[in-house]
DNA sequence: CCGCTTCGTCGAAACGCTTCGACGAAGTTC
DNA sequence: GAACTTCGTCGAAGCGTTTCGACGAAGCGG
């Protein structure tokens, strides 16, 4: 494995002189720099990432800190690792995956402590999430997808939420839907103030009553049993239901079997959308599944992007920012099929 | 950020007495040890990753190679990262995924010879694949997660398709199936020497076969339509099936839908067994389906253990294993409805 | 044409650790 | 009790970069 020192020596130029044509630090005239690239292909010289990492005392690794769970990642957290992965690359930097999850806050703190990270994305934050006290102790740059209750110092990003529920319960509004149920993650994750399911537990409530009709929400576990329990929950709950807004993209199958084990069809009976969805597990699903498509690899990508502005400009403070997800229309939802017999909210705020 | 000479400094040692207390390199008494070791902890003391790297010329990192194309990770791979991260961790190491495709190989070249992984495990291996050769040019360590066309000279973790498939079989025979249609990968991914669509294809063959019944195969891309044209291709090819085993997680749900759509019930008129798939997914089904379970987190475990063991002893050659699937029966498959109708294959060798 | 920058290059000192050789002190062997 | 080991520790030499200060050689204003 060739070093410096031989490019130097075949160059017929100092070891610094080396460093200065790779990195750019000092202006080095063009006949030198000819001369020194020739010996390093020549040579087929790699630099050692870790002797320019202590000298420099930047690795160049940035960290995607994530749960991986029992169940591993769905197709949307994949999508963010995939957009991660992708922009690191492309500013030059490696990503680590690192499964540290909110138990081991020592491991974690022994992970930034070792300084092999430049910096980190922090995935699936909870409302009060440790991890980030943790990390900003340490000093590691940071920042999240997803959102800590108070944001005011942190750089992070996204789904925006509100903006999502709101249109897709205004989509099934539109299409003459009374009684929307709502199933969310689990009561668990919900008590552990996971925001994502604070949050759009939040927006439907808003957009229902802004619909002057009445919110229902039910929690489901994050399996197919989940959703088939949830679903007998909300017929329990409101029967006349012609409408299913689910974000769980586990539950939303076992919503579907249930439905159809109970004789109901898709869209004609129920209508269903599932919301932070990717297209590819939309489709799975028959009819296809109408959703908020999750703006899944942008998310990673603009995260990753943020924090390597960070690290490699000045001062680039605070990036905050929401991304939509999309609506997509596909086969399953469509007009209730007796509008006319469904009763009306509580809230009754026709006319004024 | 607290170095070694302080720690030394602190504890009344020299440096590389601190060193020999992190390492056990060398004997340390007990009484000096402790004083080392309180002054770590009163310092808080982290040795410093990229240091530690250059000088030991280890870098206890290694690499998960993966391709992490368009549609990223599917269940069975995350289990793969989750088994190997958990590893990983376990003895040391980093795990750094690295979605290096089969594309750029030069990227791969330039990561490997960086010096920065110790060690690398390579995912979705193709029979023959360029990317080994690359890391065993660049003197990396390496261990397959499925296996080239020529294994003698490498270490390997895979599925033995040839038993999955064979007892996929027999269970289908056993309930009395005769018409069975295998459902493949794509026919590209066949031509680029997919490994575990090769050997699942001719393991089919030589199962059926062995059965006295015509082995009938068919290529779905990877998707529910990829799923839908296949099952439609099966009823040309072979009208009265009455089982599917398919080895293609995303095209089966499509296969289902199909089967629906066509009127069939599943398990009544048509049986459907999936191969190499996780719980998770196979109960996203209705109903759930019989399936071959994948040792998912065992592969991605054992993979690791293995690179670990041999950088960490001395000449631990060549791990070379074959996990099973384990059959798990669902809801999915049953007795066919009209055995009696079925007309036998060409080759009816009953009674000999 | 004298003093001042700027340019291009060099040598050497870090960076924070591991590891090698050395060396007293203590224990063993015959 | 002389000759060897072994034990526990130290000092110093790397590991392969980056980066800082220095220094001739040009270029330039007055």
């Amino acid at each position: 494995m060739a070093t410096m020192h031989d490019v130097a020596r075949l160059a017929q130029v100092s070891v610094s002189t080396v460093s200065y044509v790779l990195t750019g630090t000092r202006p080095i005239s063009q006949a030198t720099r000819n001369k020194v690239l020739a010996a390093m292909a020549q040579l087929d010289y790699q630099p050692n990432a870790m002797a320019r990492g202590l000298a420099s005392r930047r690795s160049r690794i940035l960290g995607l800190l994530m749960p991986m769970d029992e169940r591993g990642l769905g197709a949307t957290e994949t999508a963010f690792v995939t957009g991660a992965a992708a922009a690191a690359s492309v500013a030059g930097y490696h990503l680590v995956l690192s499964p540290v999850g909110g138990g081991n806050l020592d491991d974690l703190r022994r992970l930034a402590s070792q300084r092999m990270l430049d910096g980190v994305v922090l995935m699936e934050v909870q409302l009060a999430d440790e991890r980030v006290t943790v990390l900003q102790e340490a000093g590691v740059p940071l920042v999240l997808i997803g959102r800590t209750g108070d944001t005011s110092t942190l750089s992070y990003v996204d789904i925006d939420f509100d903006q999502t529920v709101r249109e897709a319960v205004a989509h099934l509004v539109g299409l003459g839907h009374r009684r929307i149920v709502y199933v969310n993650h689990s009561a668990a994750t919900l008590a552990s103030g996971y925001g994502p399911a604070l949050r759009t537990r939040d927006a439907f409530t808003a957009a229902m009553t802004g619909h002057g009709l009445e919110p229902v929400m039910i929690a489901a576990e994050d399996s197919a049993a989940g959703g088939r329990a949830a679903l007998a929950a909300a017929f329990a709950q409101a029967p006349e239901l012609t409408a299913v807004l689910a974000m769980n993209e586990t539950a939303i199958f076992g919503i579907l079997g249930e439905l159809t084990g109970r004789g109901l069809s898709v869209p004609d009976d129920v209508s269903v959308v599932s919301m932070v969805t990717s297209p590819q597990v939309a489709e799975l699903a028959t009819p296809a599944l109408t959703a908020m498509t999750s703006p899944g690899s942008a998310l990673g990508r603009i995260a990753i992007e943020a924090l390597t502005r960070h690290l490699d400009g000045p001062a680039d403070h605070r990036h905050q920012q929401l991304l939509p997800c999309a609506l997509e229309v596909r086969g399953s939802t469509a007009a209730p099929r007796r509008t006319a017999l469904i009763t009306p909210g509580p809230s009754s705020n026709d006319g004024g």
